[in-house]
DNA sequence: CCACATTTGTCCGTATGTATC
DNA sequence: AGATACATACGGACAAATGTG
């Protein structure tokens, strides 16, 4: 039945594995809201709940009016 | 300075505080979307990201054409 | 100090799809 | 077939923080 998974949760599962490959190291900068959603294709509201789940798990921090990045200190999980 | 939190929090702190005092137990359903939409004055796309959160910490569980519940088994945290 | 652009964060309303009754 | 309710997705509006000139 390969029901695909929603679209926030392929920008929540990209952005993750790019951190536990370590292609997205503690500190780094992620892409805007903006360049998240062309990348994958969806709505800028929908690159923002993604990221307010990342945000939510500890996976990244927002500072507004500079950008997202990844935390120092991400869960194992 | 008392920073308010935001609504969609507020909706996510009470439910949590409501299941963890034991007034809301495992297997009980919550009120719809709509109701919480009214009870908390917030929008109703505010109280869905409330419940996405929800969801997502392993707290309720949806079910289309049913309703929301809370889990049998939430996890601690 | 002020103006401006950029970016995150929040909030809302709406549309559509799917599952249940 | 219709009503109800959850789930996803989008776009728009606004506030606040940051950096630059």
């Amino acid at each position: 039945m390969t029901t695909r998974p929603p679209d926030y949760l392929r920008v929540v599962n990209g952005i993750t594995d790019q951190i536990r490959s370590g292609e997205l190291a503690p500190g780094d900068k992620l892409p805007t809201y903006a360049q998240l959603a062309e990348q994958y294709k969806v709505g800028i509201s929908t690159a923002q709940a993604a990221l307010r789940i990342l945000r939510d798990r500890g996976l990244v921090e927002g500072h507004p009016g500079k950008g997202t990045y990844v935390t120092q200190d991400p869960p194992l999980s």
